[in-house]
DNA sequence: ACAGCTATCTATAAGAG
DNA sequence: TCTCTTATAGATAGCTG
């Protein structure tokens, strides 16, 4: 849309192609933020310059949100924050045990009736609400299913890599259309894509 | 850019606004695209529609690794790793409070003062007081940390499927205009391979 | 829903100050 | 380098099938 056609590829003049790049980064924004009020879509938009620049765009709620949305297990999720924001005030078992060991080989020392002791077991036990058991309960569950999910999310990263790497090599080893050249070059000295993550 | 002039404002008609929605996506996307190799950049877009659907485009390396640059405070790993494990020598509060019960009993042989009961409680509450907030903030971060982590490993996921998706069909997309559209096409409709082993 | 078609509108490449 | 201008390429709104 300028006075000549241009080719889509790597602008060679330093100058002209950070011109280029803030014109058109603009025109991007913006087409993203008129998108997303047209169509009442979240949209969001990052951009690293080739020095290392970062440019980001995100319709109202900022990036997190939108990934939220994305997220597939919606409930799954709230159900997690919910549970863990509630969970916050509980005492961790370690914690817990620790100082229970400590008191009581203290009372051990002196002499306890048998009445007390019993008001104390009681009163111990109404400390450890069963609410507050079923919720660090469930906490624990959240932690272990967490984890197992990031389990399967890695072996199946793996796998989708390796077939990546298989086909790249088949196909066509050298040109990549939408930028894969491009990201090669921006992050020239980091690690192969996909491993980011895996370390 | 058409026969005439829109406002930009929500699209009331239902139908029109998808038409929009969908020409001017795929207008971002090539645009996105155009950036990415003329600037040497990296460039990602996350679209979520008002019905809740997820497009995405990015400029090859992924989502995963632009996204990393923008999360701020990206919390260590290594850190995550040493609480959960810690985490999962926590005892349930169920065995717990056996333990305590069982104490109790042995403790109910010898003799215990009354006073030295109560002030075991009060130390005991204190105790609890001090470093539970702590300890659970950790706690909190973890959860945090891991469900941030998830978020990111499907975003690289979804990639990576879509990556595949795409070469699988064409083999090796040639020019750089046809590209764009290859890539909007492997993100259209297909809900991410990832899920499935997610249920 | 979708796919073309153009008349129009917009973005922007190159030039000017 | 930056900003502004302007001619032109490109995007797309409203149609049509």
């Amino acid at each position: 849309m300028g006075r000549r056609k241009v080719e889509i590829k790597r602008i060679e003049s330093k100058s002209s192609r950070q011109v280029t790049f803030c014109k058109r980064r603009n025109g991007l924004m913006e087409k993203a933020r008129q998108l997303s009020i047209l169509c009442e879509s979240s949209v969001a938009i990052l951009i690293v310059s080739s020095t290392g620049k970062l440019y980001s765009f995100s319709s109202g709620d900022g990036i997190a949100k939108i990934l939220k949305r994305y997220e597939i297990q919606h409930a799954d999720e709230l159900k997690n924050l919910d549970l863990a924001e509630k969970s916050r005030n509980y005492l961790s078992h370690k914690e817990l045990l620790e100082i229970v060991k400590c008191k009581l080989e203290e009372a051990n020392t002196n002499n306890t009736s048998l009445e007390s002791l019993n008001s104390l077991e009681e009163q111990f036990k109404a400390a450890l609400s069963t609410t507050r058991v079923r919720k660090m309960e469930l906490m624990m569950e959240l932690v272990k299913n967490l984890q197992e999910k990031e389990k399967l999310l890695r072996e199946e990263n793996q796998i989708l890599a390796s077939q990546l790497a298989k086909m790249e090599k088949k196909g066509c080893p050298e040109t990549e259309d939408e930028g894969a050249m491009s990201s090669e070059n921006s992050f020239r000295n980091s690690p192969p894509t996909t491993l980011s993550l895996l370390k």
